[in-house]
DNA sequence: GTCGTATGCTGGCTTCTACAAGAAGAAATA
DNA sequence: TATTTCTTCTTGTAGAAGCCAGCATACGAC
């Protein structure tokens, strides 16, 4: 294992767990004492640690870099749920891509699973250029401005031009999904692409992971009863989930 | 097997595993160390990697596919114009720049650079990939059908967007310049976003490598006159060049 | 032929890691 | 409190692995 993948693995278990003691480390990853001292002094010149007698505490101050790391939690809950939203995809159909991570990794299942003949209209920067590889589907992407922690496009470019087309349908992402709340993301700027997305198209459906159920983020974008359908996968929160399917039909990927 | 597709495997298991070691790719391709290190400095200065002791890690914030994006022909002569052309952009300015290798080359030099505090609006979803990863700059990206050779959004959104936006340049790309068609591009709605781009922008300038002079590709978008600087680098062609000095400003990159 | 590119090899240097031994800190007991 | 015991820390050393620069070779393009 490379010096630097044991420290990135540390940062991870110090963020989980606050605080982590030397002779656990040198447990966990087969090296002696020292060596994981020296990752601690080098964590703690980082800053990211205070280190003390038989270990080291995640500083209080530390701000965890919040993308950076949500695009690889939940990676096999979404790739699931990516797997299961694809059933939906017919030949010949067209379909809104909201940008976000789990709508990500629908695209890569569309390359993956060599789906052709279809037309994605998409926001994710990210998304476009996973796309960009597959020369059997039409890709449009809509104008707008970037936001770089989540590439996606946005601003009144990005509403209008989604007003411009219609979908059979669109894929949402979601930061947040409650009954009180409905569907809630980050970004007023978002929120208006997303909601423009569910009127141009003829169904919707947001993927989400379930660790988002329960969860309010800043700006509502829609109600539950607004949308036609939820894929996502019970691994936790089955009691909201289930709370919820007196509302929308919810498919559980698994 | 080619030194190209090494790498390309290079980056398709990068992308999966997110680190390699140099040791392990030794092992796998049958390479010596060497190459293995070469091929890493590679894919760290096309800013893909972070290189490390002993391997190498796929930085955070990179949009996979760039590394599909084609082979580039002139390359060392594209990079010098870039870095000519990189000169007119200053704090503040707003700026066009048209999908083409050479402008995606000017891209990669503002990122290198690390220009800031100014705004970009392109119809090239490879330049916009490049351009995601640099926070300090205000990234727009026009609407459209992607075209997958040369990875342009075109047709009438792209238009429409444009024509939106005022800019202090308009960087161009070409396919071809002569006296008799002036610059010339292969397909003809990519001509309507260049017109429009220069329409749109208070300067104009074509970015172009020398192996373009004389030849006339499909479309004419321009006359010479119609622009008010011409970018290059006098490798070849040097008499069509001297030829075109009556009519427009030329500048060499060198 | 000449040029450029890709690759491998060599030797000297740096970095990483484990081991060992003694110092310092924490905890337990008298 | 003082002493003992155990754990952790620090430091030095040595070996292994990796790095870098330069040179040589091979191959294809011009």
């Amino acid at each position: 294992m490379l010096a630097s993948t044991r420290r990135n693995k540390i940062k991870e278990i110090l963020i989980k767990e606050k605080s982590v003691k030397v002779s656990e480390l040198c447990e966990m990853f087969q090296v002696s004492d020292e060596t994981i001292r020296r990752d601690l002094d080098e964590l703690e010149k980082e800053g990211l640690i205070e280190r003390n007698y038989g270990g080291g505490v995640l500083k209080k101050n530390v701000i965890v870099p919040p993308l950076l790391f949500r695009m690889e939690e939940n990676i096999e809950e979404k790739e699931k749920i990516a797997n299961k939203a694809i059933e939906e995809i017919k030949e010949g159909m067209s379909i809104f891509l909201d940008a976000g991570s789990t709508t990500y990794q629908l695209a890569r299942y569309i390359n993956y699973k060599g789906l052709k003949n279809i037309t994605v209209i998409t926001n994710g920067l990210n998304i476009a250029a996973e796309l960009a590889r597959n020369t059997n589907i039409n890709l449009h992407v809509t104008g707008g401005n970037l936001k770089n922690v989540n590439y996606s496009l946005i601003g009144p470019d990005a509403v209008e031009y989604v007003k411009k087309y219609n979908a059979d349908i669109a894929f949402l992402a979601a930061a947040g999904v409650s009954l009180e709340k409905g569907f809630t993301t980050s970004d007023i700027f978002e929120a208006e692409v997303k909601r423009t997305m569910i009127g141009s198209s003829r169904t919707s459906i947001v993927v989400v992971d379930s660790s988002k159920f329960g969860k309010d983020a800043m700006v509502s974008f829609c109600n539950i009863k607004d949308v036609d359908r939820v894929i996502t996968s019970g691994e936790q929160n089955m009691d909201v989930i289930h709370d919820l399917k007196n509302h929308v039909v919810i498919d559980l990927a698994n």
